[in-house]
DNA sequence: AAAATGACGCATA
DNA sequence: CTATGCGCCATTT
């Protein structure tokens, strides 16, 4: 373990996410340059397991869809997050998804 | 060293 | 709309 800088890139990103606001997978790699890493995106915040502060649950697929709920302690935790957020979910899936979306390669310089 | 896995994404049928 | 396949990159077996 020396370079984390994928992972610390990753928790840095997530952790900068507005309240409110969610982003996905892919949007983070393409931040970070790898365009395709989506995969790593989610191999990191489950390597890491949330270790921090890190509000994975704002991080979503790119339909919206909560995925990793399931890799929550209860995957129930992830809905009532973004719920208590004003985020609305349905169907593990997230309501006005478009309207919540927040780019990190956009709104971060 | 090679194959398998994965909190994804996109293309195609 | 759903179903299936391939690619991507790093970790693990």
């Amino acid at each position: 373990m020396v370079p984390e800088t994928f992972f610390e890139n990753v928790y840095e990103v997530v952790k900068l996410i507005p309240k409110g606001k969610v982003t996905s997978y892919g949007a983070i790699a393409q931040y970070l340059g790898v365009k395709s890493g989506a995969r790593m995106v989610g191999w990191a915040l489950k390597a890491s397991k949330i270790p921090q502060n890190i509000p994975a649950h704002r991080v979503v697929n790119r339909s919206g869809l909560l995925t990793g709920k399931l890799h929550f302690s209860p995957p129930s935790l992830m809905q009532e997050k973004l719920e208590q957020e004003g985020i609305k979910v349905f169907d593990d899936k997230i309501v006005d998804f478009q309207s919540v979306f927040w780019d990190p390669s956009i709104e971060l310089p």
